[in-house]
This record gives structure tokens, sequence and C-alpha cells, in this order.
DNA sequence: ATGTGATTTGTACTATCGTACAAAAGATCA
DNA sequence: TGATCTTTTGTACGATAGTACAAATCACAT
């Protein structure tokens, strides 16, 4: 007996439940969890608030889903993009394509596209700014693994570089990244309009560059770390 | 007529007044501003609901009270250290001093210190992911001048650098401190325990050291963006 | 001590929140 | 067509939100 794919076991209608997904995550993403209630969502999905709850049971229910959506593709095409960059011989080009398939899927701006995309990328920005519990549990058992196979790759280009130098760079790397895509307006602002803060290659571009020239920046001693010897010398 | 300044004019009891404000600088930083209900504050400041109202009148007046009490001395610190730190001869000394000058009061660790603190920071962090409208404006209006002063003096020092890039990887290094005080236990779990996320000396080195190495990288050139040398061919 | 203005308390009001649930509507197949 | 299941709608409930306000309390000058 074979089942049709359109009836029973899927939704009849998947139009309405990905409305509701799509206006959460763009309401979410741009507002925070708390700041917006079930009826925006409803009422940007043009559905019913009973509509959500019949869906997704409960609000984080609905923001669990999101992030099921998203962090399987998403960890995917990066692991994609990390394999191809690690066959690069050159170091330093080795370095720069690690980096880029750190990035890339993050600015991924298709809409249902499995990279994830910026929208999902400004989203989790905002639920990790705002502590919150759902967001925290599924990114930490999520996107670890995913930040351990990255540090690790950057560590076998760069190997006189101690890890934990490695760990706070690319700590810096997301929370730029994330800036990014919370205020891109604010580039736009400071550079007087010279720059389009909102243009995904454009960010790229400049946070590879930058990215990776602080990846390169020399070890810091270990041991001393109050104690340097730029600032101390002339003034201060 | 000599007016006692113990009395009238000012406030006759000032503790409860100032252990809302921590309170809700506590709360907000770490919960968000819609996370955090006005009978939350006041339970954690040992005082009223009512209290609250009284001395800020709305929420919304007890953010802009946080706002107005951290931003005038923190913009003061930072150009004191920035005019300090522009009086540095050798330019590469001079751009790690102004980097410092930028960072160090936003990690100051002191309650009710001048320097803003890192709760400040944190709180700036938190209100800017969420869109938050009050926070908007007034960081706007009170930190761009601050902006574009620290970048002009990091084009002095970096004069082959068209502003642009600058612009785009001084933004780059806020969101890495902003991240850096919003999550530092992420630090401490993806280095195994062998870094500290939570310590403020060892996070400015690391974020010190990065964003230089940052800013002295290469400039981008305009024109073509999307091409760039490095990852097409085998050699740099 | 007492009056006076500044603060704190207690409480209440209205709005909105997340969620539940019964009824209506729509779809699918015998 | 009618039976049955899925989805949508409409509405309601209890909890909690921000805020207002009168009464109580406090600190201090006289």
């Amino acid at each position: 007996m074979v089942r049709k794919p359109t009836s029973k076991e899927t939704a009849r209608k998947p139009n309405m439940r990905e409305a509701i997904l799509a206006a959460a995550e763009e309401l979410f993403a741009t507002n925070g969890f708390n700041a917006v209630s079930v009826r925006d969502i409803a009422q940007a999905a043009g559905a019913n608030p009973g509509s959500v709850t019949y869906h997704f049971k409960t609000k984080d229910g609905l923001l669990l889903e999101i992030y099921r959506r998203h962090c399987g593709p998403m960890n995917l095409r990066r692991s994609e993009l990390l394999a191809a960059a690690r066959r690069v011989r050159d170091l330093h080009d080795r370095l720069e394509a690690i980096v880029r398939a750190y990035v890339v899927p993050a600015f991924t701006s298709g809409s249902d596209l499995a990279g994830g995309g910026a929208r999902f990328t400004r989203l989790r920005a905002v639920m990790s700014a705002e502590g919150n519990e759902v967001a925290r549990k599924i990114i930490a058992q999520t996107f670890d693994d995913t930040s351990h196979a990255f540090i690790d790759a950057i560590h076998d280009s760069l190997p006189h570089i101690p890890r934990t130098d490695i760990v706070w760079r690319s700590h810096f790397l997301l929370g730029a990244l994330y800036y990014s895509l919370v205020t891109p307006d604010r580039v736009s602002r400071l550079s007087r309009g010279e720059a389009d803060g909102g243009d995904p290659a454009n960010a790229i571009e400049q946070l590879v560059q930058a990215t990776v020239a602080a990846f390169q920046a020399p070890a810091l001693d270990q041991a001393a770390p109050a104690r340097r010897r730029a600032v101390a010398s002339s003034k201060t």
C-alpha cells in the first residue's frame, strides 16, 4: 500500500505552520524573545493565536522548532566547507579558507536555504545576549562540536599559536559576526555612508580579512599577561 | 541663605534609589529589558514596586537613568586615555595604546567606578541586541562622538588603511568586546578549562592583541571586494 | 514636640500575557 | 454523501505586567 505524500502523515497544509515559523524567526531576531508575544507572531503570519498553540504547544516549543529547523543543515554546510578548506595546501590560504567556511554560511540570505542564513544567526545572537535558556541548551549541545572542529583546524594551520589563544580569537570572531548582523546600520553611520553595513559580501570580506590577521597575531605569553612590552616604553 | 547639602534639594535617603539602580542594572544586563519586571527589580533592591515608580516614573525612565549615570564618566575616562595614547611616539605602540584606551574602561569591574564598568557594557550589549529604542537613541547621540575620535586616532596611526576598513574593524572590536562580556563561560568551555573567560585582565590582553593585529591587516581593495588574490592561487 | 515635605508602602486598576478548549471549517476516503 | 481526521477559529481564564494613588512613615527644621 503506497501512501500519498500529500496527505496524512505530514501536515496537510504546511503553509500556515511555515508562515508562523518564519514570522517568529523574524520577530524574535529583531526584537528578542520576551518582547514578542504569541499574538504578534500570529498576526504577522496571518494566523490565529490558537494556531500557534496547536502547532508548537508553547512559545518555547516554537523557538525550539526554529533551532531544530536550522541547526542541522547549517552545521552540515559548515562541515562541508571546512573539509574543503582543510585540503588547501598553503597554510595562509588554508587559514583564510577555514575562516571563510565558518563565516559564509552564517551570512546566507536565502530564506529557506540550508545555510541557516543571516536571520537565524541574528536570532542566535539575540538569544545569546538575552541569556535565553532554551537557546543556551540547544546551542551548547549542537554547536560546540562544530566550534571544536574549527578551532582544531585553525590550530593545525597555526601550530605555533597556543590553543587557548585560538579559542579566544575565534570567540572574538563569533562576537564580531553576531554584532555585524545585529546592528549593520552602525557601520553605515560611522563610515558616513561610505560603507554599507548591510551588504553581506562586504561584511564577509572585511570580517574574513580582519580575522585572519587576528589569528596570525603573535602568541600571548601565558605566564605574565599583564606586563607587555609595547605600552610601557614611552608613556602611560 | 546657605542650604545644607544633606537635606532638601538632593535625596534625603539616596540608598534606596541607588539600590534600585544597581539591581536594575544587574538584572537588565543579564536577562534583558523585557524579561525583567519592575517587581523583580524592587524585590532585588529590597524595595517596594511603588518606590520604583516614585523615583523613575516609568521602566523606561529607569533604564534612561542608568545610561545617564554611566555614559558621561565612561566617555570622559576614555577621552583621557585616548589623549594619553595619542602622545605615544612609536606608531605600533600608539595603536596598541589606543585600542587599550578603548577596551580597558569597558572592563572596569568596580561597581560605582567612573569607568562605567563591565556590567554597564554588558547592559549595552544586551540592549543593542534587543533593539531597545531608549538605548538606541541615547547610544547614538552619546557614543558616536567617542567612536569617531577613536576611529580618527587609529586612522592617524595607520595612514595607509582606508577609513572604511578602520570603521569595520572597530565595529568588530566592539562586537568581540560585547560578546566577551555576554558569554565569558563559552571561552572557558571551549578551551576545556584552560582559559578563564571571566578574567578581565586575560580578556583585555587577548582582545587588545588580536585587535591590533586585525587593524594592521592589509587594506581591502574597495573596487573588487569579491575577487581576492589569496584564496584563488596557491601562494600569496 | 510638632509640622512639613520627602519617601515608602500597600493596594488596585487596566492591559496584555501564555495557554486551554470547544466549536467551526476543511480535507480525505469509503 | 457522510464519516473521520486535521486544522483553524473564537473565546475565555488565570497570571502577571506597568503604573497610579492614597495612606503611612520617615527625617528634619523650627
